[in-house]
DNA sequence: CTCCGGGTAGAAAGCGCTTACTGCTCCGGA
DNA sequence: TCCGGAGCAGTAAGCGCTTTCTACCCGGAG
């Protein structure tokens, strides 16, 4: 059937014990067997059986990327990120036969949002025996939940594998103090800041389009947003001008039309991020409001298209790659946390055609 | 150290054996042995050891997904359908126990377009002894790598991994016709069809961004066009008024200048796709064109955002969703293909408002 | 000339699970 | 009463690899 090690050694005239040593390359060789074994490799093109050497050393070469949509490029984009620092180090050290194999697989799992699935991947992983698992995104703020999160998190670390949050609020779940490797957004001081450009422009009917309830990233906007109209005296209509809704482009769209309803004074509109910003503006457009001249629209995230949206897309960089290169780094131990364990990348505003100056 | 089904053997009072047969479900157990060990897994919170079971069962429940770019939604949305039918049938035949366990970890994989990544992720999967993969999007055209592309994919389905590929010509690469599972775009007739309506409109002088030389998507696009064009009687300018780039964004707006630097009078540009389309836009904003009054602009694939390009983008759609779901199917041999092997999904023209007829 | 130790290679014991194959118990029919 | 065969559960032989421990070979020191 298919080639194991054994059909390599006896090619070789060695034993499998050295075969798996010049592979490995953790344990002297001497330089012919090394190459005899090498071309036996190559003439019967050998493949290693991973479950088996997982199994015997306990260890995979599998990383997990958790992501809520891989649709999504602000998914795509950390999970492309993450992958990007998978192969082994380029230049390598050592200079040994292959320093570190062909790098480790990272695979993205869709959860698709839901907590179920979420656990669900998470159990495929650990039995897996992955070396790491990086969760990217917010998350459902749901004491059952996040306590099975937890839970589960925690038997993976016991197993050995290494668990990154990012993009995610670190876990201060109940015992020791945040998840040692976290890398998060500045979500609230990014909403502060949109909605304080908005504020100095002069617009003082904001209306928020905000993401689903209940879940960290959506909270963490509105707080900030919040904030930022608390200081300038204008936090008693918030309540009545946030519409929650789906962080896709229909919300937007549905959500801006609610928000016009409950108040046809609005100049500016928030939405919870670029792909619902684009729905706002089909809404407006459709009700011939311009943008800005009549209305101004922010996004969030700054997802490549938001420059292209017409017009473009006054919002929030966030550094996704910076983000999931860097919690791909975490995940291979090839880096450490900072001493507190959380890195938090701040979220830039990008002051572009879609806000002005209201009527 | 970690729970192994011995402890769980142990616990309930039974044999390892019994233990596995119930967690398979592939064997008689009587219901009271079933309970007492579906308890002590519980108790114990049991997870299977992935790489040890599938050493012994010589299967694994990985599945591969390679995409171009995960940070593409053109990917990510053929990624997402893929994945999304790898769960075990949610109403089930049988009703047994788990009928099928957590159902199958769909992994995808980001080659970026090269060839060695997509080999690397191959013999990484191959080791894995994935039950199946995926290949998306097209593929260069090299005969070096079309050749180890094809050893590679034959041993892998000689070791028993079933191979689909998805929005990707059937490989007839030498021997046995082509390839059994595949699901296909009618790229070429999109294309055709695409530039059928701009000449039908009027354009006699179109301009074609296509995308990276040598690869099957772009030259099967780029020979639709050009059979409409020389249908037309207007084959002649064809290669001059060519440009290729990349599949993003910067191509499209560098390209869209070279292809009015070539030829100021151009009344209409063909994007690669709907992000060239884009750029596009962007560079003919900036010269002060209007869409579609001075200039028509079309798109290929209708990635969400193109209806909210503005102007809404004259674009092909392609059934990514049901492409990918299709080929998830296939890759779990739930379903059969046509018997010629080869399924093709047509594309369907959308116009909107960025095509007009010329001035 | 013997002894010792560094440098290599082999033997063999598992890693945790699946799956023939074997064996037991209990039933109905002769 | 005895026998055959369901119906279940256990035994044990690996799956292909890693790794510890052991064995060997050789050069140089004593």
């Amino acid at each position: 059937m298919s080639v194991t090690l054994a059909d390599v050694a006896a090619r070789a005239g060695v034993s499998a014990a050295t075969v798996s040593r010049v592979l490995n390359g953790n344990y002297p060789v001497a330089g012919a067997t090394r190459t005899r074994v090498l071309r036996a490799v190559e003439e019967l093109e050998y493949v290693v059986n991973g479950p088996a050497s997982a199994l015997a050393a306990a260890t995979s070469d599998l990383v997990g990327v958790l992501v809520n949509d891989v649709a999504d490029p602000f998914f795509g984009i950390m999970a492309s990120a993450v992958q990007s620092e998978m192969s082994p180090v380029p230049g390598g050290g050592g200079g040994a036969g292959r320093a570190d194999g062909p790098g480790k697989l990272a695979v993205v799992c869709n959860t698709g949002g839901s907590p179920e699935r979420e656990l669900t991947y998470l159990t495929l992983l650990q039995r897996q025996r992955a070396a790491a698992v990086v969760l990217t995104g917010g998350t459902v703020e749901d004491a059952a939940h996040t306590g099975a999160l937890a839970a589960r998190l925690r038997r993976l670390e016991a197993a050995g594998t290494r668990v990154v949050l990012c993009g995610r609020p670190p876990m201060d779940a109940g015992d020791a103090g945040p998840h040692p490797l976290t890398v998060a957004f500045d979500n609230r001081g990014g909403a502060r800041r949109l909605t304080d450009h908005l504020l100095s422009l002069g617009h003082r009917s904001l209306g928020y389009l905000a993401g689903p309830a209940a879940r960290t990233t959506t909270r963490h906007r509105l707080e900030g947003h919040r904030a930022a109209l608390s200081a300038a005296g204008l936090g008693g209509d918030a309540e009545r001008l946030t519409v929650h809704g789906a962080y896709d482009r229909a919300s937007g769209y549905d959500g801006a039309r609610e928000l016009l309803w409950r108040e046809p004074s609005l100049t500016a509109i928030l939405a919870a991020n670029d792909t619902v910003a684009l729905g706002v503006c089909a809404a407006l457009r459709e009700r011939g409001l311009r943008i800005p001249e009549d209305i101004s629209v922010t996004g969030f995230d700054d997802l490549p298209f938001a420059v292209d949206a017409m017009p473009a897309l006054t919002t929030v960089r966030l550094p996704l790659h910076d983000a999931g290169a860097k919690a791909g780094r975490l995940a291979l131990g090839r880096e450490e946390g900072p001493p507190g364990g959380v890195t938090t990348f701040r979220g830039d505003l990008m002051v572009r055609d879609s806000t002005g100056a209201p009527r």
